[in-house]
DNA sequence: GTCATTGCAAAACGTTTGCATGAAT
DNA sequence: ATTCATGCAAACGTTTTGCAATGAC
């Protein structure tokens, strides 16, 4: 298997599009993770003609291009996260909310990691499992 | 949407089977990091009856047991893991490979992110991504 | 005898794609 | 004029499911 993560081929122009603007907009305006298709609901009030090819496809440029991040887990379709820069995530397995814990990010994490495999660390991603705040009070 | 997490409904027994045993048994015995195909393809070749929902059944059944790991990333099937103890994955953007990290596995990390979200905080997986060092050497 | 597990094939799900049209530069 | 982005609908790859049959206990 061929895993592909080349940047954009090779210097193609990303041109305005309202639905980019849109989309754009919506999640980083959140501070939740939204699926594709949460987003594609909200976007669909303000912009009914969007279709969801388009969201992924927007989706996908703006990770490419380092503007929002993707979290991934088992059997989850896969949320997006407006805001692009490291910091962890915890996925609380009681009301399956993904949400952001305010902790300091570790780059020293890399910096071992690097050292024990010889190879050369460009990020890390980390999702913590367990109870939230919230569903931890109400019980 | 509602995340199901439960363990085995109530107290159901587990019998044996050798459709089981047999991806226990292969998946146990090797270091990478398999689709449920490659295990699929791979016991086919003993057991050329199996079929992949037996598969996909019984990794599902292993891993809320706590016998194996899931490792999920953007875009690729999921992989499996035979090691169930916590420990890091690094996902090689070269040959797309998923190794794993031999570096002390920071328990310290579940504390702090408990103390940040006022939460509870089970495990934390974390995925690095980089080149490894096979493809490092090569290039 | 009971109930978990299987194989099979179909369906569900999330996501991607081809193509003709439209919009941005 | 060029070429990037869009909407649509069909296709894709992965995973789950219903069901009747089999196997474990």
């Amino acid at each position: 298997m061929i895993i592909v993560l080349e940047r954009r081929g090779n210097m193609a122009e990303i041109k305005f599009s309202r639905q980019r603007e849109a989309i754009q907009k919506e999640l980083c305006g959140r501070k939740d993770h939204p699926t594709a298709e949460d987003l594609y609901a909200k976007i669909r009030i303000e912009h009914p003609n969007i279709s969801l090819g388009t969201v992924y496809r927007n989706l996908h440029q703006m990770a490419e291009n380092g503007k929002i991040l993707c979290i991934a887990r088992e059997g989850c379709p896969v949320r997006f996260d407006g805001n692009p820069a490291p910091h962890y995530h915890l996925a609380c397995t009681a009301c399956g909310r993904v949400l952001d814990v305010e902790m300091p990010f570790m780059h020293e994490l890399d910096i071992s990691a690097a050292a024990a495999t010889g190879g050369e660390i460009h990020a890390h991603s980390v999702l913590f499992t367990g109870l939230c705040a919230d569903c931890i009070s109400k019980h």
